[in-house]
DNA sequence: GCTTACCGTAAGTCATGGCTTACCAAGAGA
DNA sequence: TCTCTTGGTAAGCCATGACTTACGGTAAGC
C-alpha cells in the first residue's frame, strides 16, 4: 500500500531530480535548492513528501538539515516491481502452456 | 528519460489498478471498466497514458481492443531502479571507506 | 546579545489532469 | 440493411497540488 506514496513522490520531475541528486551524497536544503529551478520553500515541501514516502531521511546539523537517501522506500519499490514482474511472468507462462495443450 | 512517463502513469491510483489488473491476463476496455469505479471513457484515457508510457499494448479484435502488459516499460523502470540502487550503494560504500581512512 | 544563516509552515494563486456526458465511427450479428 | 456493441475523442467542470511570498523559530558566529 505504501508504494502509492512512492510513485506519487517520484512522479513530479522536480521532486525526482531532488531525489536523484541525493544519490551521490547527502545534502542540505540550501544546497539542494541551488541545484533546482524552484525556491527553497518549494524544495522543503518536496522533501517532506519524499520523507513521508520513506525515500529520504533527515539528520539535524545545527540549523542545517542533512537529507540523505532512505533505503526503505527504495527497497519497497523494488519488491513491488519484482513481485509484479513475477506475477505477470507466471501468468504469461501459464497462458503459453494452455495454448500448447489445446494445439 | 522515458521513466518520467512511467512514474507519472503509475502515480494515479485508478490507473495503477488498471495496470495491475492486466497482470493476470489481457482484458478489453469494457472488462476493465467493470472492475473500476470510473466510467469507460475514463478507463480509455488511462489506457492511453499507460500505452504512451510503454506499459501496455493493444491488439484489435473486431471492435474490441485487447489490452495487455508491455514488458518494455516494466523493464525500463526496473533498469532505472537497479541503476539508481547501484549508484547510491557505491556512493555509500565510498563514503564508508573514506571514513575508515580518516579514522 | 545581536545579527545572520538556515529552514519549516501558512496562505494564496494558478495550471494540470482526472472525471463526466455527449458524440461519432466501425465491426458484429440478426 | 439495420441494430447493437465496443471504444476512442471532445468539451467542460472541478479538485489537487506545485509554486510563490511572507513569516517565525532556532542555532551559529562575531
Amino acid at each position: 500500500m505504501a508504494y502509492q506514496e512512492i510513485f506519487t513522490a517520484l512522479a513530479d520531475p522536480t521532486r525526482r531530480h531532488i531525489f536523484e541528486t541525493l544519490r551521490s551524497e547527502p545534502k542540505t536544503v540550501s544546497e539542494l535548492a541551488k541545484l533546482q529551478p524552484v525556491s527553497r520553500p518549494a524544495v522543503s515541501q518536496h522533501l517532506k513528501v519524499l520523507q513521508q514516502a520513506n525515500l529520504v531521511d533527515v539528520e539535524a546539523r545545527g540549523t542545517k538539515r542533512l537529507y540523505s537517501i532512505n533505503w526503505a522506500g527504495l527497497r519497497e519499490l523494488r519488491e513491488y516491481l519484482d513481485s509484479f514482474w513475477n506475477d505477470a511472468l507466471s501468468a504469461y507462462q501459464a497462458e503459453i502452456e494452455r495454448r500448447m495443450k489445446t494445439n
